[in-house]
DNA sequence: TACCAGGAGAGCG
DNA sequence: CGCTCTCATGGT
């Protein structure tokens, strides 16, 4: 049994934290230093990478640090996942840039409040939403001397006795009434987040589908990412340009096609892939730099209907 | 100024 | 089904 302590440490390799909390996936992680400081449920912590794995501190004593190696998915063995990905030239490149990228296991109302904030808008903005719906209110959790406030993420509970007014002060336009009905079905029971991770993939999603504001990207968000379902395939802007640039030749592709595709071509592991999509495409979007990938298909053969090179070119 | 953002709902044919 | 418009808001 280990003793109570404010720190520890987590023996892994192939783990960027750097990479992995500024992957569009959680928006609570803002750098210290050469570390993050984030908080999880109701605890302050600080993460900072070790070439041979990553030193956890907290605002209290820790017996037990379950719960945090249950968000890090700690356990993940990196190549095994990496290893069913297709061989194919841009998830290669993909996989080359993003190293050490990791999947979270979050809390699923926490995911799903914050990425039905994320509808229509930028990862830069959700982050201070968040913050300040957090700040106003959520329940301040302790930190160490020296480090600023911090706040949980409020309860649905909280949320549910909010007006719509309140948090159209909060910023967050005609997402109001969206987090408020998914807060009220949560405290009403018309859904039972802690039952969806015991459904099965379909069972869980169409429950999610019914909450007003949450369509099919949005599920598929809240299925990877709090609940690990490794078959979500979350589809937002960005991935499907890459989808689309990548593996159709720059043309459109309807929607059966291209959950056919999904299903066919990336694996036991697809959202993880999806992850690796989005964030190499996007990385290069953040540099202001042309994307030029081997394998993008509709860049190779100079068509103008390689969006995305397009849409890179033109952010400068 | 116009366009964009880790979308989704409503109205339309 | 598939298309288009709209929904706040802030950044480029």
């Amino acid at each position: 049994m280990n003793r109570s302590s404010t720190t520890t440490f987590f023996a892994v390799k192939d783990y960027d934290l750097a990479v992995t909390l500024n992957s569009g996936q959680v928006f609570r992680w803002e750098p210290d230093g050469t570390g993050w400081v984030g908080v999880i449920g109701r605890n302050w912590v600080r993460l900072e990478n070790r070439n041979d794995g990553i030193a956890a501190q907290a605002a209290r004593p820790v017996k037990n640090w379950d719960w945090l190696a249950s968000y890090l998915q700690i356990e993940v063995n990196l190549d095994d996942v990496l290893a069913t990905f297709p061989k194919d030239t841009p998830m290669r490149a993909a996989v080359a840039a993003c190293r050490g990228l990791r999947l979270l296991r979050q809390d699923p109302w926490e995911c799903l409040a914050s990425f039905i904030l994320s509808a229509n808008n930028q990862i830069r903005r959700i982050k201070q939403l968040v913050a300040v719906i957090c700040a106003r209110y959520g329940q301040r959790v302790t930190t160490p001397e020296g480090y600023p406030t911090a706040f949980a993420f409020p309860t649905p509970e909280r949320i549910a006795l909010l007006t719509e007014r309140q948090l159209r002060e909060c910023k967050v336009g005609f997402r109001a009434p969206y987090v408020l009905a998914a807060a009220r079905a949560v405290v009403n029971r018309e859904l039972n987040l802690a039952a969806l991770g015991n459904c099965s993939y379909e069972d869980a999603r169409r429950k999610l589908l019914k909450l007003p504001g949450v369509g099919p990207k949005i599920a598929d968000c809240v299925l990877l990412f709090a609940y690990g379902f490794q078959r979500a395939f979350p589809i937002d802007v960005w991935v499907l340009r890459a989808l689309r640039d990548f593996y159709f030749a720059g043309r459109r592709m309807s929607h059966g096609e291209l959950a056919d595709f999904i299903q066919r071509h990336f694996g036991p592991f697809a959202g993880y892939a999806q992850q690796y999509l989005y964030h190499y495409v996007r990385m290069y979007a953040d540099r202001h730099t042309m994307l030029e990938v081997p394998g993008c298909v509709a860049h190779k053969a100079e068509s103008a209907e390689c969006k995305l090179c397009i849409a890179k070119f033109r952010r400068r």
